[in-house]
DNA sequence: GATGAATGAGAATTCATTCAT
DNA sequence: AATGAATGAATTCTCATTCAT
């Protein structure tokens, strides 16, 4: 029952808005009753954040996995790249629902999400460094770059559309192209 | 007395969200009753409405401006690269509101939105096509290359910290080159 | 209708308690809805600070007004007793409610009413003293007296009944000699 | 079980109340779930119920015991009096559990315990009829005069302070002082 | 004896909106 | 132009209670 509510909730918030979506819509949509949802969570909050804490989560994990690869920095940063956006768009739901509603999380939780962002930042920022040490990568303000290849990536859920003219693996090849080569002839 | 109600709640939007700030909240802050806000507003909706069309039409005609100069396409591009990131974070709360609460615009008012919004992207766009005409930017999928552009830009609104350890030109700078070479050395 | 919702409310709360009553309670029976409540009061809890601060500042103006005279301090004490009996009885609702919601105010609202009653209570204190150093009370712990003269009076609130064998005024007589000259033969 | 969930529910009932107490909170603190709670109490009223009958059958019973004593009729009030202090004060948490929450009883069961407390005032009223039988007490309306009595003991419950400075030895004596000889010199 | 999942009725409160003045 | 009283629908959350196991 309680992935049961985690995903009906998802699926709500994702079409939605957090906001938008009342205790009642999910327990309606799952035929149980509004004490059901309280058995389980012990606010629309505490079930925000278990989406958030899921997801970020799965995402450092297989993060770190790519970390520990004997990869260099170029090819480390695509797979991130590729993490990302696989995450984002073909993982659905969970990605899209962490990007638009974590201002919905209050105080504590908030900052532990964002305390989990930021170590995935500063992981690309290790990668980053790492590159620039061995002349892979051009030396700079590895944070501002960080941020901008998340720019790059993140961005996504506000546009992609599955059933588009471009397909996921596409998408990747063109943005890692264009964070690693850019644009200019 | 218009103009009033729609700064206040600028500001009130970009600090406690479109949902999390009630109309009480805004005519309280300018001493006035509610009664006066639906004098000069429909709705909450229509002052929304207002905020993202003052918005979006100010950066089009800027964005105009741009185009026309006679310039070649890279400089164009860092042109609207500066124009976005300027708007964005140091004319400061419209910006913020016009990326943040688009979502609670409904039917109409979000189409003319997305609509105006896909106009600019069209715009970066034609700049593009120009630039891979004459040579001076790699061939490749313009639309996508686009959004790729647009995502290193509008996240900022998500981390850019006024008073942190870059500054908008900074900013600006290392933006571009990323954008025109790419990461890579 | 701020004045009637205060009349209504101190009906219910009397019959059926503070808790035992809801806000739906109170305005279908003044057959207005539940949005008119909040547009005169922030919160039930707020009503019922109302309805202490109107009961125990009107018996505190009352008592100043009995101190006031030129009377020796028998007499006063005489006058207070029926202050308090007539204003727990007679009075009628406002003194139930006074005796037996107390506990559901919060903190500071608590406090407030706790200072009030204190006040009150020092008064007759300060009677007693009086009565004391002129030779016509016996000489006592003055705050556990004036408790035991609270007692007797508050009490009432339990048990009488308007419709009983025994009218206000005869009641003060009883109580009125039982607390200067006992019981006893 | 059934005797730690009256002692823990008593506790809890003395602090926040009978409706500032719930099921989870009792079950919670004694580290159990709510079925068992509901195994074995029918309710929460019948909870409350049996908190009730305790109190008031052992005072009755007490009660009995000084009836049945051979003393005066002045004594057996001052014993009383003794009696109803030490319980509601002293044995603590069941004597303002009762003067505080009978209000909850519903129907039968309130009916029930007015009956027993009925009981333990017509007991006072025997025994100020013997002593006015025999010359000890003064006249009067024997029902006022008793309830006058219980007013002066169980209003303690609202004020008395364990850690205060005075101890309950000292009340009782100034308070059956105070029944017996009023306060006037 | 005890558990834990589920219920469902109801509670306080919020808030955009209307409208006569 | 502006007010202020009133609305009513929706929202989050609470909690005593039930019942199959």
């Amino acid at each position: 029952m309680r992935t049961r509510i985690v995903e009906e909730s998802m699926k709500q918030f994702d079409k939605n808005g957090f906001t938008g979506t009342s205790i009642v819509d999910i327990t309606q949509a799952l035929d149980v009753t509004k004490g059901t949802f309280y058995y389980y969570f012990d606010s629309k909050e505490k079930l925000l954040m278990e989406i958030h804490l899921m997801y970020i989560k799965n995402l450092l994990e297989k993060q770190q996995v790519i970390l520990q690869q004997p990869m260099n920095a170029t090819k480390k940063l695509e797979a991130i790249v590729e993490l990302l956006l696989h995450s984002i768009l073909s993982d659905g739901l969970s990605g899209r629902v962490f990007f638009r509603e974590m201002r919905h999380l209050k105080n504590n939780n908030e900052q532990t999400i964002i305390t989990y962002r930021k170590k995935f930042r500063q992981n690309i920022e290790k990668v980053l460094l790492q590159g620039m040490a061995n002349g892979e990568i051009k030396k700079g303000h590895v944070k501002i770059v960080a941020l901008g290849i998340l720019g790059v990536t993140n961005w996504s859920y506000q546009w992609f559309d599955e059933n588009g003219d471009v397909s996921i693996e596409e998408l990747t090849t063109i943005f890692v192209n264009m964070i690693l080569t850019g644009i200019k002839e």
